[in-house]
DNA sequence: ATATATTTGTATTATTTCGTATAAAATTAA
DNA sequence: TTAATTTTATACGAAATAATACAAATATAT
């Protein structure tokens, strides 16, 4: 339905919506006021309200957006690359740049501000059980084209769990404030390890 | 110091801090406010004050009494058992009792809630840090353990640093709901993954 | 007994925070 | 031009929140 009477909105909404999960990446949830994102936002709260809802509604847009983003690039490095372990090392990579590409590392939303309101907003913890679902049935996916191709022995629903943890740690170190260099060797490391 | 004069304390320190360490587990730090602490820890608000301090000094309080516990039963599994698959599995195990061991799963308090407040809140970064390395220091020498009684060829820091990730990875599931069952099947796939 | 020291409980202050009411502004439809 | 519709911006109100002031209570030291 495109809009036909009343004032236009000055706001960008895809912007303003990148805004607020940036604040959100840095802060959290509860640590965010309304006031803080309209300033981020550069709107009013009641623009806020009226076209968004209240701030759980918002935090939620910002993980679907982070989210949507991480998928695609598991995605892509899925089915772009040959080579599984280049592939699956590429994932990784990109992974961590997005974890320590800021001035300040803050590691990925979800994971790493998600689990702490997952308990008093149970919306929140559906949403990080979806995700984690999503990650283990991609890795799985990664996993099973790999055994199509060469022959490896392995639990294919283990494994992805596996190579969850290895990016869940990436996640959490990276906002610990562990550096690129460190990140890289280990996520080497654990790429090797699963296909040794 | 011990006490001379003055009035009594009618509060038990350990039980109070306990009851505040409860409350953070659940809602994290900046979800929990002054009211809500005094309630559970049975105390007025500024009893809580002379005491222990503002929230962020109850919290990081929080933080050590738990991974104190932590430590306590990694160190105790690293010097107890001979076999060192066994031992780590035992470890895991325990680590996903305290995790899946109240009403709801509430997952590790450090890699749980810490995370989001690690940026606003540069000390509980650091204490986030601390803990990490201090595991991965941990895990090196069980690792270097296993490696004198047997002969295994394993790169003994990025390995260490695999059995980290398996553990945040059974906190994260955890918080997000995942229940006993599968959490320790994993860690038990994650740890026969270690020594093939 | 009296002074000293510490905790407790009530009250208070100043600030934050969420959410909304309301009117002006800006656009399209008739 | 007028009516209808939507957004903007200011303001407001109610509740929550952090932190402290202050006096009463309860102990020890002299």
């Amino acid at each position: 339905m495109v809009q036909k009477r009343g004032r236009p909105r000055e706001f960008d909404e895809e912007r303003a919506l990148t805004a607020a999960m940036n604040l959100f990446w840095t802060r959290g949830l509860s640590a965010t006021s309304m006031d803080d994102l309209g300033e981020a936002m550069n709107m009013n709260r009641p623009s806020i309200y009226n076209a968004f809802g209240n701030k759980e509604a918002i935090y939620r847009r910002s993980l679907q957006l982070f989210c949507g983003q991480l998928d695609v690039g598991l995605r892509a490095t899925l089915q772009s690359n040959a080579d599984i372990e280049t592939g699956l090392q590429k994932f990784y990579d990109t992974a961590i740049d997005l974890y320590t590409g800021g001035e300040t590392n803050l590691g990925c939303l979800m994971m790493c501000t998600a689990p702490s309101e997952a308990i008093n907003h149970p919306e929140v913890g559906a949403d990080l059980r979806d995700l984690i679902e999503r990650l283990d049935r991609a890795f799985e996916e990664v996993l099973e084209a790999a055994q199509t191709t060469r022959k490896i022995d392995i639990d294919v629903k283990q494994g992805a769990k596996l190579m969850q943890a290895t990016l869940q740690s990436l996640a959490l170190r990276a906002r610990a404030g562990e550096n690129r260099r460190s990140l890289r060797k280990f996520a080497r490391f654990a790429v090797s390890s699963l296909f040794n």
